[in-house]
DNA sequence: GTCTATATTTCGATAGAC
DNA sequence: GTCTATCGAAATATAGAC
């Protein structure tokens, strides 16, 4: 069934491309190069389809924040999540669909993306968390505060890539939080290099 | 001719509502409670319509900018500007647009909105150099960076506040990233209450 | 399971009367 | 300047043959 798993992709891809409104179910058929028949056999209409390349899109994206909770210092994960690479133009496959008013107004999609940033929230809270006890940020530091908002930092550098058309706003509000979290762990605490419990 | 206030008024805001690709001109003159004959003599078709609105949605964003520009010491014009109010599950008018592909393809509509995320940047920049050199921020700070950090944050804020469908990530964000601006201005200068040149 | 009609509605725009 | 009538194309889906 191989029919199934090339609309799925190409709808995925189509979301990210163009939205859910500017999406045409002939449209995936085409990338696919699958019949229309063919396409209504194994989904019911755009919505479904939306659904299972919304289920695979999520999966991608979550994937990437495992490195959150992998090794290292807290720190130097976040740091390391941050700098990770990000088609800015190309905008961000999940955070992109906030914006389709479809979407927003279909609780099943809507779900879905939901779900996805509290998942992801979750990591960058317990990272930040981590961080904190650890001493390499400020006791001052409220993770679930700090964890939306480099979310947003993330989010918003898409935006501002696709306004100007470059990756150069992206990279740059990324610096701009990283020299932040240092500037904020500073001069405050951290008596040697880590490695304190 | 208050038809064509009436079409520029309605655009604006299905644009904001709906996004350019899921809006139709009669979606348009329906709302504005004008005749379709009405509308194509005011404006050649979707495009001119979209531009109109776009310069008016610009206007009202920028117009708040200018807290950045106001009285008070650069880094109380930060924060009380990230402190004003935000629809945050509306979403801004502006950012929306750079997740439509058919406004990031129609090059007058990308440059008005390149444009207004320029001018906004250059008024965040100028306040955050300000805040720099009166010692409100360390010197590690580079202000184009910290600017596009900040803006990110706003337009991130919204992404997030739309996924779950509550303003609370929105602020939670903004509090975050005061926070952090707080901590890293801390332990390092600020000898007295400001008010030192 | 896949294909090629075909149907219905909406989109975006034009024509032409008033 | 505004209206109604109409157009050609596309969106979304169904019907029914293979």
């Amino acid at each position: 069934m191989t029919a199934r798993e090339d609309l799925t992709t190409a709808m995925a891809d189509l979301l990210w491309e163009r939205g859910y409104a500017a999406t045409s179910p002939k449209d995936v058929m085409e990338r696919a190069g699958v019949g229309q028949g063919s396409m209504y056999h194994h989904f019911a209409g755009k919505h479904e389809l939306a659904v299972a390349a919304f289920r695979r899109s999520i999966d991608v994206v979550l994937a990437a924040t495992s490195v959150l909770e992998g090794e290292g210092d807290p720190i130097e994960r976040i740091e390391r999540y941050l700098a990770e690479p990000r088609p800015g133009t190309q905008g961000c496959r999940v955070g992109r669909m906030t914006q389709d008013p479809q979407v927003v107004s279909d609780p099943e999609l809507l779900g879905l993306v939901a779900d996805a940033f509290e998942v992801a929230g979750r990591r960058w809270e317990r990272a930040i968390a981590e961080a904190v006890e650890a001493g390499e940020l400020p006791p001052s530091v409220v993770p679930a505060e700090l964890a939306l908002t480099l979310q947003a930092v993330i989010q918003g550098g898409y935006v501002l890539a696709r306004a100007r058309g470059s990756q150069e706003p992206m990279d740059a509000a990324i610096r701009g939080a990283v020299a932040l979290l240092h500037a904020a762990r500073g001069p405050a605490t951290s008596p040697g290099p880590s490695s304190n419990e």
